[in-house]
DNA sequence: ATTATTTACGTAAACGTTTACGTAAAAGTG
DNA sequence: CACTTTTACGTAAACGTTTACGTAAATAAT
């Protein structure tokens, strides 16, 4: 059988009072004691139930994260700043792939409840009302990351989309370009569906260029797929554009296919500025200029956030974080 | 307070054990106590307490997954196949990020026992001996997944390294190549290393082509990095070739973008073939060719043994996966 | 109608820890 | 030395479940 701290304690003839001290390091033995509890320990291999711990202490040191969609390379990039913070701080990382699927993600939300997680990371998705009252219920710390909610008050780490996307547009008119196209992904994803295509058109304004409808296309997500679809339709709708801003690396990638088969050069016929800097994006021919959201910090910097919420009690303030122009080989200065 | 059974049970007027057994669905009870004990509980909004269950039931319904690295594209994909399997049967996942650290892989291991998880999945790396013994030493199923163990009698699932890249070099030889290089990943790595090699060699001599040792070339592991400095050293060492076979996707992909540099035109100046069938793979310029491991389906695979494992107390049989070719367009028939 | 069986519960122990409280011995203080 | 304080423990309750066992009532069998 799996020896327990009772076991350790009749081994070594103290209290399990005693050997939960010396495991906690709490005061109260001596030094002599604590050889021979650790000697019992050893002898035993003996390991602490973490799960008994958790029923007294109330703490699984286990955190919960929801991912729509843990295979895509943006999710895992977020999801590997987080696994590394939580283990240095000694937590366990439960992944939940919702699969953007309502249902699903209150089924997770119940689970993570009844696991007694410490606290819950939610990404990428706007947080419906029935989510939020969830985890208010649950009244455990959460942090959103590359998402945020005006209508809840819950602390967000995310870079400013609609600023992001201005800078984006706007490189591209700093590099000569005047007629920039724009493949968006989801079209009413308020979260990084308009605020981008608001930032664009914002940048085209201040800058004096005109902004046309026929030059912006929208997409059903923010995948490969849709890049190659919204680059098809672009090139038969309105194919006098210089540059496009893509609403995703993704998407950026799908159109680079399409201007490739179509024996559109890039950049010289073609310039291309993409969103994210995945690590695809150093992969892609050319490599791909994109503006970059660092993914793996703003994992840390959410995990860091919840557990200071953890520890303090209190509630964590939101984080913009700053994105920045990445210079590859995709977009060509023609001034 | 977060209400309690007994709280359900206060309210119901019934005892504890009977709210236990509605919870579940064990037999003992009235259909009029269910229907008051259930109103209780929707009153209270009571949901049980996973810890304590798990405490006396020795089940936590909860599995634990190292990889070397979440955020590769290659991992995951299996990890979407696991937590969707998992999810199937009521289970959650907790992933582990080795960064094939000895240290911190037997720290998870540590941590993976200590939570009392029900099963484990260990993937993508060489299993040490000292993990091997921590995993006996907890006595909980176990499956491998993407490597093997020839020494100890763990139950895996993989393809099949070497005859996959007998395939993948036949099938260049079928399309009229006869000078074919590759580039391998890590040298030394008894799974993902030597046996592609063989099988590539292998395959050379079954179609009696001379195998030569200057157009094979080793990297330090099996990323895009790797493939462009081991596609630059080939260049150099032995530009002779008029097809490449890659150890990974990734590395298939450097090499593509060193040849797009290098003004050497894919397929029609050299013919370059992958391995894995990553998302990226279609994703490249051109759509990459290469051997598919399923690993969506492996980590599907894998969790099903682990349950049928967990379940009847046995051990599975190891699965060997059918490897497959997906054509793309970066192989061109020469003959 | 009497006995046997089944149903519908309740009681209490157990799971493996932590921790409040108590106490005897050791150490410190004047 | 007599006292207070500190140290080094031990005892036992508590955490929130499940479940073996017991029992009274209901149902079935004869």
């Amino acid at each position: 059988m799996i020896p327990t701290i009772k076991d350790v304690a009749r081994k070594a003839n103290v209290s399990t009072a005693t050997v939960s001290r010396i495991l906690n390091e709490l005061p109260g033995y001596s030094e002599k004691t604590k050889e021979k509890v650790l000697k019992a320990i050893e002898e035993l291999g003996y390991q602490p139930n973490a799960i008994a711990r958790g029923l007294v202490s109330k703490r699984t040191k286990t955190l919960g994260v929801l991912f729509p969609n843990v295979s895509s390379i943006f999710a895992s990039e977020i999801l590997n700043g987080i696994e590394d913070t939580a283990h240095e701080q000694d937590h366990s990382v439960i992944v939940c792939n919702t699969d953007s699927n309502g249902v699903r993600t209150m089924k997770y939300l119940q689970v993570l409840n009844e696991k007694r997680v410490d606290g819950i990371i939610f990404t990428s998705e706007v947080l419906k009302k029935e989510y939020y009252d969830a985890l208010v219920e649950m009244n455990i710390p959460i942090v959103l990351v590359s998402t945020a909610s005006y209508r809840y008050p819950l602390p967000f780490v995310k870079v400013d989309d609609k600023h992001a996307a201005y800078s984006a547009t706007e490189y591209l008119i700093k590099n000569g370009h005047k007629k920039i196209a724009m493949i968006s992904g989801t079209k009413d994803d308020s979260i990084a569906g308009t605020p981008r295509v608001e930032g664009y058109i914002q940048a085209l304004k201040d800058n004096n260029l005109s902004y046309e409808n026929r030059r912006i296309v929208y997409g059903i997500d923010f995948g490969y797929k849709t890049g190659v679809m919204c680059m098809e339709e672009l090139l038969k709708k309105a194919p006098d554009f210089t540059a496009v801003f893509a609403a995703s690396d993704e998407i950026a990638i799908g159109a680079l296919s399409v201007a490739y088969k179509e024996g559109i050069k890039v950049p010289d016929d073609l310039s291309i500025i993409g969103y994210d800097n995945l690590k695809v994006a150093e992969m892609s021919i050319p490599p791909l200029t994109t503006v970059a959201q660092p993914l793996y910090e703003m994992g840390k910097i959410a995990t860091n956030m919840l557990f200071s919420m953890i520890k303090n009690g209190n509630t964590a303030e939101s984080r913009i974080i700053q994105h920045r122009i990445v210079e590859r080989q995709s977009v060509k200065n023609i001034q």
